[in-house]
DNA sequence: AACTATTTATAAGA
DNA sequence: TTCTTATAAATAGTT
C-alpha cells in the first residue's frame, strides 16, 4: 500500500524500479488512449527500456492509419489555410516532419507485427505474444499486406 | 467536483472537450517525466489538437539530447550484443528508425523554440509565450546556437 | 501477480 | 479562464 508521497527520483533498486516502470508504463498507456478518444485528438507515444527488447510505440497501425487520413482528407482550402497562417514557412516544415514522424511509428509498428506473426507461423514463437502485442484489425491489415509471403513461407504445410 | 466514473467515449460538447483536454494533457505529460525520471528510461511524446497551433512534443532538447548521448555512450560491445540478439536486423532497423524518431523530436523542438524566440527579438510576439515554452537550460542552448543571428538581427539596436 | 491504503488526477461546480 | 473539492483512478509497498 503506498505509505509516503513517491520522491520523484531515480529509483536506485533494480526490482522496485523495474516494477514502478511496468505499472506506470500501463497507467500511461491508458491515459494516452483516453486523452485520444474522450478529446478525439491525435498524439504518439514512445517508450524505450532496458527491459523490453523494442520500444513500445502507441498508437497501432489503425490509429496511425486514420489520423493520416484525417488530414489527407481535410479540404485544399482548409489545408492552404492552415499553411499560410501565422508562422507560413516553418510550421509547414514542422507539419512535414510530424506526418513523417506518424508515418515511421506505422512502419515500425508493421515491421514488429510481421516479425512476430512470421515467427508464429514457423513456431519460433506462441500466437499468445502476437495477441498481446496486436487486436485482430491491426492481425487482419498484415496478414493481408503479406499474404504472398505467408504462402510461401507455409509452403509444404498447404 | 466528479459526480460520477468517466464515460469513454468521445466528448461531444465543445467547451467541456477543450476543458477537459487541457487538464488531461498536463496529467500525461507530468506522467511521462515522472516515468522517465523515477526509471531512467526514455520516451517521446507528440500530441495534435486543433486548440494548439503547434503540435506538442515532449521532452525539451536537453532531454533528447540526454537520451541520444546515453545511447551513443553505451559501450562497442554493449551495442554489438544488442545489436545481435534475437531479431537481428530487424531490430537493427527499429533502433536506427526509433533513432530518427528521436532526431526529429529534436529538431523540430529547435524549429519552434527559434522561431517563437526570434519573434521575441522581433517584438512580434511576447517573452512570456517563450517562457511557457522552454526552460532556461535549452533556451541558453538555442541562443548559444544562433548567436551569429541573433546578433545580425539585433542590428541597430546593438 | 494480487492486494489495499494512500496519493494523485480530475469532473463538475463556483 | 482559474480555483475548489468530491470522487474516481493510479499506484507504492507489501504479500
Amino acid at each position: 500500500m503506498v505509505r509516503k508521497k513517491v520522491n520523484l527520483a531515480h529509483i536506485t533498486d533494480d526490482a522496485t524500479r523495474k516494477s514502478t516502470f511496468r505499472k506506470r508504463k500501463n497507467g500511461l498507456i491508458k491515459k494516452i488512449s483516453e486523452l485520444s478518444t474522450l478529446c478525439g485528438i491525435q498524439a504518439c507515444l514512445i517508450i524505450y527500456s532496458c527491459w523490453d527488447s523494442k520500444p513500445f510505440v502507441w498508437p497501432s497501425i489503425d490509429g496511425v492509419n486514420q489520423a493520416l487520413g484525417r488530414f489527407k482528407s481535410m479540404s485544399e482550402e482548409e489545408q492552404a489555410k492552415r499553411r499560410m497562417d501565422q508562422e507560413g514557412f516553418i510550421q509547414q516544415r514542422i507539419e512535414k516532419t510530424e506526418r513523417k514522424l506518424m508515418k515511421q511509428c506505422l512502419a515500425n509498428r508493421e515491421l514488429e507485427m510481421t516479425n512476430v506473426m512470421f515467427k508464429c507461423l514457423t513456431g519460433e514463437s506462441s500466437v499468445q505474444s502476437l495477441n498481446k502485442m496486436v487486436d485482430l484489425n491491426d492481425l487482419a491489415w498484415v496478414i493481408k499486406k503479406n499474404l504472398k509471403e505467408i504462402e510461401k513461407s507455409l509452403g509444404s504445410a498447404l
